[in-house]
DNA sequence: CTAACCAACTAACAATTGTTAGTTACATCA
DNA sequence: TGATGTAACTAACAATTGTTAGTTGGTTAG
């Protein structure tokens, strides 16, 4: 049951990700699945009923996987680490997702303040995590907005590029990516 | 002289980053400068034209710069460096117009080909000084994937981010991003 | 068997889109 | 003065937009 649904929001998410919402219509949307546009209307309520569907589901994903690594007590560093995994292993799932997350946000109408919460408190506990690290000696003491934006801009990327391996692989990607992140290139 | 056609574009380029190109009209575009939509077919031609006025010009500053960077015999740490400087420069220079280079290229028509030419040659670039400076043992020997898509995308996203700064405080803040990049987060 | 439901359809709508044609006021230059 | 050019305007166009109303055929439930 909802299947119908669910293959609307996953053919929608990846002609949102090739040329964005507002250049999606509906009967684009409709002529991918076969179907005439009036049709889609059986399922979905709106437009923009697809996009919070798509965009907020996976936020409300990070929120709930950020919580999860903030109520460890573990070191900066170990955070990050799972904080890096977290992305890829989201990113893995759902990549059309991620796309209209990362640039269809602001198209969103009614829920928009709801995701910009969202993300302002990601942010906050991802630059928590610095603080800390650069307290307790675990990291440089560099410009915190520095090391936040260029990991985070990296991360939520990854969906542009991510390679489709199994699991093990995956696992070994997570941790070099991790590596380059927060141990740097240089020799 | 010309000097409509460029308050157009830069307009534009402001709109574009806020919205997208396909949810900004002609008369979002006239109503911002004034005007109305059809007073705007007096500078440009159509718009198309301006999508590309916008795209094109920055992409070629980057071919440019790399060429100048690929030119000079120095190791890859320095060329990375410089690579740094140049994204900054750019960045700091044009905001929206990076904006419309990041997320808007997709809805170029006759000239998409152009920019994913150059586009690609200069990845291949970067690639290549990220394989020799781990051949010279300058740089750690991690998946060459990892290390170009990680620092690409957070070049390419400073525009997001980037602070209104004079001179001096800007070739810090490019230099505390080089040493991110480079040398990493831990201590 | 029949009632209800599902998921598709056709037809149409009002609004909005990029763009063109033709006009007008004003400034510059011969 | 008169010619040319610039940059705005009004009015209109054909196409496309998201969405609604009403219908239909097939499947499921009582």
């Amino acid at each position: 049951m909802e299947s119908r649904k669910k293959e609307i929001l996953k053919t929608a998410a990846s002609l949102f990700r090739e040329k964005g919402y507002s250049a999606v219509t509906m009967r684009d949307l409709a002529s991918a699945l076969g179907i005439k546009a009036a049709s889609l209307y059986n399922h979905i309520s709106s437009k923009q009923d697809i996009l919070e569907a798509i965009v907020i589901s996976i936020a409300e994903d990070f929120t709930e996987g950020m919580g999860r690594i903030m109520n460890q007590s573990n070191t900066s560093i170990q955070k990050l680490t799972q904080i890096v995994h977290l992305h890829v292993n989201l990113a893995v799932q759902n990549p059309n997702g991620m796309s209209a997350l990362n640039s269809d946000w602001m198209h969103l109408e009614k829920k928009q303040a709801a995701y910009i919460q969202m993300r302002d408190d990601y942010e906050s506990n991802f630059r928590q995590i610095i603080k800390q690290g650069i307290s307790a000696g675990e990291l440089k003491d560099i410009d915190v907005n520095i090391v936040v934006f260029s990991m985070l801009t990296t991360l939520r990327s990854l969906y542009l590029w991510i390679p489709k391996k199994n699991i093990e692989e995956l696992q070994s990607f997570s941790e070099d990516l991790a590596e380059v992140l927060i141990r740097g290139i240089n020799t």
